[in-house]
DNA sequence: TTACTTGCAAAGGATTTGCCAACCA
DNA sequence: TGGTTGGCAAATCCTTTGCAAGTAA
């Protein structure tokens, strides 16, 4: 019943995600589901809504919840693995935490996020903490941008709904 | 029926406050709530959310409903009267405008937001941006951090409920 | 007058949670 | 095999909205 011939991939077994080895080194137990999420979250080059992880879990293969998507980003945000973001629109998006300290410029027409990271400003922060009489913990730096010189009526897709949140 | 003595006050009509003004400047219809929320909003020294509002109005005088502050609140922010901040604990807190450009320390024992403004930060920022092509059109700063040397056990209200939301 | 506002309550969207079965270490 | 986890749906929290009645200009 065991040739060794699939017993390489009894279940699509690949090697461990990134992700998937920092929640084994955090002691997180590993189910299918995490691991699932794990991969997506790894593979990730953007920065993912929850609703996007669980749309991209679900097509590359088991059937997850969206409650179970919800309790393993939160539990990877608890770890220190994955970062909250909040980039206006009302939905938390989430950033592995090991791609070291960067901070993001979002393209206010198309909503697009770009990341950088940036010494001097590291510097002055921990500068102005100091001043003010306080230990720097965590810092959040987003800028707002247009593109240089648009040929007007360019405008990409909006956040999901136009008006209402931020 | 009408005496000359009570002309000048015909119910609480005190001078308008500053944001009642920047209201009319805009063109809004001025009603009762209105007023009284551009008021409460005038005196915060803080960064009221939409709660705080609605309390600190109620308790002033009229009754508002709830959902008024928060169309109102909605409306000012429209017309660039106020700024809306996410402070982190899921509620939406409002900052007059007009105060100057300023960003945020959160003390993350006690929830105290502490406003500071910094030349070479907007410098910073406004050559990160062009550096990457874009043109700024806003920016979000904000440090955590932690009082230099606290005997412990010091640790205030933490925002609400200690645990969920970022 | 007459369009704009308000209050109330119900609707909505994102996120969390209780409970029991399924599952991993 | 015992404790954990996951799914489902109901529950929460914050915020928005529909509608009828009230009000500023």
């Amino acid at each position: 019943m065991e040739s060794r011939i699939t017993a390489r991939e009894p279940r699509a077994e690949r090697a461990p995600s990134r992700i998937e080895e920092l929640c084994i080194e955090r002691g997180l137990k590993m189910t299918g589901q995490r691991r699932l999420i794990a991969r997506v979250l790894s593979e990730a080059e953007d920065h993912p809504d929850v609703e996007d992880v669980y749309r991209r879990a679900l097509a590359l293969d088991s059937k997850v919840s969206i409650a179970t998507v919800y309790r393993t980003v939160r539990l990877l945000e608890e770890k220190g693995i994955l970062e909250r973001r909040d980039f206006g629109g009302g939905r938390a998006r989430y950033d592995p935490a090991d791609r070291g300290h960067h901070h993001h410029l979002i393209d206010v027409d198309s909503g697009k996020v770009i990341e950088f990271a940036d010494e001097a400003f590291e510097a002055l922060a921990r500068g102005i903490a100091e001043r003010l009489g306080f230990k720097l913990v965590g810092q959040r730096l987003e800028l707002f941008g247009r593109r240089a010189s648009p040929p007007e009526a360019e405008r990409g897709t909006p956040r999901r709904k136009p008006g209402p949140r931020s």
